[in-house]
DNA sequence: CAGGTTAGGATTGTGCATAATGCAGAGGTA
DNA sequence: TACCTCTGCATTATGCACAATCCTAACCTG
């Protein structure tokens, strides 16, 4: 069997049928996304019946979710209690971002020099069409976060450390919660300058690749992380 | 109904009762011990149906626990293939502790200036008591462990950033296995040279922070981690 | 009003049904 | 003969409905 749920929220998944073996994935995937986009609020009690009812699965995929959730450290579990919604204030994504950074960072000096040159040029190639384009409709977004996604996982597929790529697959998870959480906010907001500061970051980041600079490029990779923080944090309590 | 289950292993938990709403948590912990004991050797397949008949519990809690252990990181978990105690080889070692040097640089650079100098002091006094130890008994053994520990976690619960902190954490489990196996095969081969030098390398952090230089705190403390790589993935497969 | 009691809802655990995976061996092809 | 493909079977993970347990809070009762 496979079966479709939720008719809302997250781009990258909408639409998608969710078969065996994925549940949990997609209903960890599905409260992070409504959590960070303030659907579930702090302190909120979640409730297993509901929840299955509402994804259309059954309770155990959603608890195993709420424990893989625990460990990321965005829910409290508290034994026959259930669990809590914990707060997310801007001081957590900082603390996520610094951890993320030094992982990046690492495996971007690592990449360096062992990417395809032709990869990189085309990856350079459509950020450069991301930079002049216009019109910013949904599939804009789509695209750009498309890209956003291909050349992060390029570098950490190419570090040479299968560990650091897992580490850094880990805590993908948070990381893509608040980029959509916040996109969305932004796109509603009509604010789109940060999509072509963006593409300029990433360029950076792609030209000090090909230039096989291996300090240029986590430098530049480290910038592009750092800006991130404000414009996800925004609009979060502190 | 509440239930006794598993007769041996650790002591702490040998004869206690575990009732309902704690299965979870003791599966996780036992099956944890167990590894660490080496009980359950690396790139072991762990079978559900034949750990809820060792633990005397059904396979929801062993399942959910097995989540939980994915999220230490300690073991992979294969959607649809089942989880593995994840292989921990001379390479792998290699790639952990550049995530770990990446992690606890970081978290040195941040702490610096945090901790209380009385504190620190201290902790000097202890290491240079180590490296003029002459005796390299089992309890000097057990002493020095529990000083690299507690340099370790002071500078993580120091560093301000608590997710920081939980991802050193996280690490640390993996750490302490290659740490302890490999003390107990120096110890086996009388080789106790290393125990001076990480004793100097622990010293140099500490006087670094005590002088509340980021740059050489961090220095020191990369110097520290890449020294240790060669002693830990010493005996190990390839 | 205090304290015990009970009913309702929620979590937790169990056993079974189902789906996916991997392996072994048959059969075909070069 | 060597190699590849495919099929069927055994094993295992996965998901579900039901039962047991626990927590909460309203409700008696003295």
């Amino acid at each position: 069997m496979s079966r479709t749920l939720q008719p809302r929220l997250p781009a990258t998944l909408r639409g998608t049928t969710f078969d065996h073996g994925q549940r949990r994935r997609m209903v960890a995937e599905l409260l992070l996304a409504e959590i960070f986009q303030g659907a579930l609020q702090a302190g909120q009690h979640l409730v297993i019946k509901d929840l299955s009812e509402r994804f259309q699965v059954s309770s155990t995929p959603i608890r195993e979710a709420l424990v893989q959730l625990e460990g990321v450290g965005i829910i409290d579990f508290v034994p026959n209690s259930g669990a809590v919604v914990r707060q997310v204030k801007t001081s957590d994504v900082k603390e996520v971002c610094q951890v993320r950074r030094a992982l990046e960072c690492e495996a971007t000096r690592r990449a360096c020099g062992r990417i395809a040159l032709a990869e990189l040029h085309e990856l350079a190639a459509a950020f450069r069409r991301i930079k002049s384009a216009k019109r910013r409709s949904r599939s804009f977004v789509d695209k750009a976060r498309e890209l956003d996604s291909r050349l992060h996982d390029l570098i950490a597929d190419s570090c040479g450390n299968r560990f650091l790529a897992k580490e850094i697959g880990r805590l993908k998870l948070l990381f893509r919660a608040f980029r959509d959480a916040s996109w969305e906010r932004r796109l509603a907001d009509n604010d789109c300058y940060r999509f072509t500061e963006e593409a300029d970051e990433h360029l950076a980041v792609v030209e000090a690749l090909i230039a096989g600079s291996v300090k240029q490029a986590s430098r530049a990779m480290s910038c592009h992380i750092r800006a991130g923080v404000k414009y996800w944090s925004r609009g979060l309590p502190t």
